[in-house]
DNA sequence: GATGAATGAGCGTTCATTCAT
DNA sequence: AATGAATGAACGCTCATTCAT
């Protein structure tokens, strides 16, 4: 039995992580808190000593997930190691290299239909599609400025098909995909070229 | 109560309907055969006897939602009044165009990883997306070389480009979007041209 | 397993009758649908074919205790061969004749304070104890008038008393009393006496 | 941590204020030692470790209530300010005057019949019971003798009579009722007078 | 063909209780 | 003396499924 203070914390970061797991693989419907519980080593009560209900576990894995995509997203954004088209790449190949996190945040618009508790994630997420749709469009902008990216087409197009061909990534998650980070060069060797 | 087969078979139809509409209102999981029969204004019993389970009833709604997909792609490619482009662009949009539908299948891969029942239905659904994949190569091949398209990269990457952006639009029925047809018509214009 | 019509409504009935004791042995609280099922014979699910939840089987197990309840009153009180002296005797002593009966509806106004569902069932309660105080009211007038009793007091005072000692038996249904019909008698001759 | 005796004490008795409060509001069974700890602005622990279990914390407040009501009867009892028929009355009026309180220990005789460590407490409660019928017995007897009391019926009855009474009027704690002590004056006037 | 009664497995949740700190 | 983490048993309820009618 775990007592004090950080041994909670790390009980809680094991249930998180099971949860996880768990909804991944299951769903949320069919995932279940013994399920979760079970894999993290405890009990259900734990679960809800440190979660109210299934809906805050889930929530709280989704925001977990959420913000592991934006410091990722982040990262490669200000990164001074990468070029510009290096940064591009990199970013549209998030829901390759994080499928699974990105299958699961996925799930949040159906059931939110549903689940009156999962509006505010909701949102939340719908928040982040929104920065991704500017951050494209911006930083296009930017570069196209500066030179360093030459666009085959205007601004708001190649932004928004950026943004439809990350979407359109996600579900290559679920399944096992030929789609690579490769054919993400070629992708963007068709928007744009980057004059040396 | 003895019923013709025609009033049986429109049992069924009704039963069919319903449950398309509860399964994506809902969800497979938080769908209940209930729900389905009270929607088609019957009881639990009738949904039992003309399905063997929940399984099988959802088995044959995406089945029939894959179906109409496919008979509107024929329709579509065959249709003798559109040009290249306007066949295109009017495949592309099936997404936008069949929103719900495409979202239900799009629940499958999912659910087979849970549901073995589900697998003979989700080889129907990766079947059918590797006949897209294999129509837009060919389509993209057929008329790059009798001159009505012109690439701006190699046959491959477009395809595959139009396959991604298919996909991506997916989501984008699940929730309210700016993204629509015309849009489509700039992606296809940025990967190709139409020469007169 | 029960099919019919008829039968439907037997098992209704025995789950009622099964109910009705748990309830009064165990109190609403602790008293579970397990335990009903049970001592019916049947299994949990039954109880929720017949109801809708805990609830709703207690009021209707309360509502049916009320009922009985009225009906030996109005027996009584229109019964041709009993005198005025014995229709009253008769009539205080319900409490102790039903005397589960009167306990199992007197727990209901603690748990109107705590259940809503239970309110309805509660007012019903309060009317029909208003109905008994206005019976004993105007069973003493209208016999005061004729002659067949005279009062050691006022009728306001004398039915009140009634009410309340019909009242306090309620609890001696509870614990072995010593409490008995012959004393009923003598309380009615300290409060009037009946001229022959 | 380390506290003083006093403050113990003090914790004690605001874990029982608490938990008289919270009995009372739910019941026994709805009751719980969360809601009475966090009344006392105390947590879960803090009841375990002045009390064994749910059933002790019962018991403690149950015993705090009878013996209240027994310190006010006594100190009815030997006012030497009041009249023989003015201590009657406000004996018979208790079960108003600490609603609250009769109406918690009137829940014990139902619970121990389910739960045996409350055996010992129903003992105490019928004890006060006999207690009080053998007051009223022995007090009628005295003050017939000693002329202050004139009863229009045999001791036996009468006694038995402002029992029951006495019993009656528990259940108007519970509902908002025009019962009141003057009606008791009344009552009191039907069985005895009070020759001056 | 379809209904309705009944089953039974399973799940979310609550809560008394324990115990290391 | 008191907290807070965790356990585990139990309960209400839902729902897919069966089957006599």
């Amino acid at each position: 039995m775990r007592k004090t203070k950080e041994d909670a914390e790390k009980t809680r970061k094991q249930l998180l992580d099971a949860a996880y797991d768990v909804f991944l693989e299951q769903g949320y419907d069919a995932a279940t808190i013994a399920e979760i519980a079970g894999r993290a080593q405890l009990t259900r009560g734990a679960v809800y000593w440190h979660f109210k209900n299934k809906e805050e576990v889930f929530i709280a894995v989704v925001e977990q997930a959420l913000n592991d995509q934006q410091d990722k997203k982040i990262a490669y954004t200000q990164s001074s190691e990468m070029t510009v088209g290096e940064k591009l790449k990199a970013i549209l190949a998030l829901p390759l290299e994080m499928a699974e996190s990105y299958r699961l945040v996925n799930s949040v618009p159906e059931l939110s239909a549903r689940i009156p508790a999962f509006l505010d994630v909701l949102h939340l997420l719908q928040e982040r599609k929104q920065n991704l749709r500017r951050f494209f469009k911006e930083f296009l902008t930017e570069h196209t400025q500066d030179g360093s990216i030459r666009l085959h087409g205007n601004v708001d197009t190649a932004a928004l098909m950026l943004f439809v061909i990350f979407e359109g990534l996600y579900y290559h998650g679920t399944e096992q995909s030929d789609i690579c980070v490769d054919n993400l060069e070629d992708f963007l060797s068709v928007i744009m070229d980057f004059p040396a």
